[in-house]
DNA sequence: GTGGTATGTTGTTAGTGTCAACATCAGCGG
DNA sequence: CCGCTGATGTTGACACTAACAACATACCAC
C-alpha cells in the first residue's frame, strides 16, 4: 500500500517564494512582493486540513499577515482564488500522471493502469485540494483553468491513441474511450474521497483498483 | 434525447403535504404541523435553481414562511438538513433504476445499459440535488443516509449478481465488479454536470453514455 | 524629485450559522 | 374545565463572512 503521505508536495516541488526584492529579507514592509502566490499556497495549505466550504477569504488573509481586503487586489473573489488553486491542481496532477509513464514499459495496458494508478493516487493523497478542482466553485471555468484541465486530459488521450496506433487497444473514437477512462478514475477517486465505498481499507481498496482498470483494459483491447 | 425535464419530481411522485390536522386548511397557525418535510422540500426547491453551496438555511426557512431559526428545532445545523435531502435523493435515485428494470428483458447487458443510462439521467435532470448527495457536506454520514446509498447500491449489485448467476457475466467479487461500474456512472455523471467533458452537447453524450457503458460491459461479459 | 499606479489598509454593509431566552400551543392528568 | 409540561416557533444577539468604498503607502517612469 503507497497510499500513505498526505502531503501535497509529494509531487510538486514548491519554489520557496521567490525573494524578487533580494534585500530586507524579512522586514515588515508595506508591500508584500509575492502576495498572489502566497495566498494561493495559504489556500492550498489550509485546505488540507479544513473543509473546503468553510475556507474563508479573511482566513487565508490572516495566514499570509496580510489585511483582509488584499486578496482583492489579485482575485476578483473567493471563487477567482479557488479557481487558481484548482489551475495549479490540475498542473500537479498532470506531472503526477507524465511521471507515472516515464519508468513504464510500452505495453499500453500497463501504461493505462500506470496513469489510472498515479492520478487516484493523487486524489487520495490530496483529497480536499482534489475537491476544489472538480468542486462547484470554479464553475466560472476561465480560461487558465481549462487549458490545465485539457493537459492533464491530454495524458491519458496521448496513451489511448498509442495503443490505438500500435493495434493493441481497439478502433474507435479516441476521445471517447479517453472520457470513458477520465469517468473511471474520478468516479473511483471521488468515491473514495467521500468515503462512499462501503467497507473500504487499504489491502481491499488495491485489489479494487486492480480490478476495475483491468475490466477498463479488457473493455479497450482487441478482443481475442 | 430525452434528458430534458429539469423537474425533480420525474421520478417521484410526492405525497401532496399530509394535512394531519384536516381542520383550518390554511390559517396562520403557531405550529406548522409538518416543519420538517416543508423545510427539506423547500430546501430542494432552493438547491434547483441556485448554487448549493450558496443556500442558506435562513432562505429556506424564508420560504416556507417560518422564522429563521424555527429549523434548528428539527435539524441540529445546516449540515443535517442537507443530510436529509441527501437521503431522499438516494431514494428517489433507487426509484428511478427500479423503474429503469422493469420494462427491461432479461439480457443482463441490457439490464447493466439500463440502469446506467437511468442512473445517468437522474444526475444530470437534477444535477444540484445530485451534488448535494455526493456533496462534502453530508460528512456526517447519519444512518439514515447510508442506509438509503445501499440501497441504491444494491440495485447494481443484484443486476450483476443475476449476470453471473446465468453465466453471462465473468465470474470474480461482484461486490468490486458493481462498485465498478458505479464508479463509472458516478464520473460520468459528475463530470458532464460540472461541464467538464470537453465538446458536450446532447448527440455527442448519447454517443459517449453508449460507448462507455459498452466498454464496460465488455469489461463484464465472458469473453469468447 | 514628482506624479501615477499598483498594492495594501481601514471602515462599512448586508447576510449568515448558531446560541440563548422567551412565546405559543397541544396534549395530558386532575 | 384548569393548569402543567414538553414540543415547537420567535425574537434577539454574537461572531463571522464576502464584498464594496475610501484612504494610505510604496514603487516606477519620467
Amino acid at each position: 500500500m503507497l497510499l500513505v503521505s498526505t502531503s501535497a508536495e509529494s509531487s510538486f516541488v514548491k519554489p520557496p517564494k521567490p525573494p524578487k526584492s533580494p534585500v530586507s529579507p524579512q522586514c515588515d514592509r508595506y508591500h508584500h512582493g509575492d502576495l498572489r502566490q502566497s495566498l494561493i499556497d495559504a489556500a492550498i495549505e489550509l485546505i488540507q486540513t479544513s473543509n473546503v466550504d468553510q475556507l474563508s477569504l479573511r482566513e487565508v488573509a490572516r495566514q499570509v499577515g496580510v489585511s483582509h481586503n488584499a486578496p482583492y487586489r489579485h482575485f476578483p473573489d473567493k471563487e477567482a482564488l479557488l479557481s487558481a488553486v484548482a489551475e495549479q491542481g490540475f498542473q500537479r496532477l498532470r506531472l503526477a500522471t507524465e511521471n507515472a509513464l516515464v519508468g513504464t514499459s510500452s505495453n499500453s495496458a500497463e501504461r493505462l493502469r500506470a496513469i489510472g494508478s498515479s492520478y487516484v493516487q493523487f486524489a487520495i493523497q490530496n483529497p480536499m485540494y482534489y475537491r476544489v478542482m472538480f468542486s462547484e466553485y470554479n464553475r466560472r471555468q476561465d480560461e487558465a483553468l481549462k487549458a490545465a484541465m485539457a493537459q492533464s486530459f491530454a495524458v491519458l488521450f496521448m496513451v489511448i491513441q498509442e495503443g490505438q496506433a500500435i493495434g493493441y487497444f481497439r478502433l474507435g473514437d479516441p476521445r471517447l474511450m479517453a472520457q470513458t477512462a477520465w469517468s473511471l478514475v474520478h468516479g473511483i477517486a471521488m468515491l473514495t474521497i467521500d468515503g462512499q465505498l462501503p467497507d473500504f481499507d487499504g489491502e481491499e481498496f488495491d485489489r479494487f483498483l486492480q480490478v476495475s482498470t483491468q475490466m477498463l483494459i479488457e473493455g479497450f483491447v482487441i478482443r481475442c
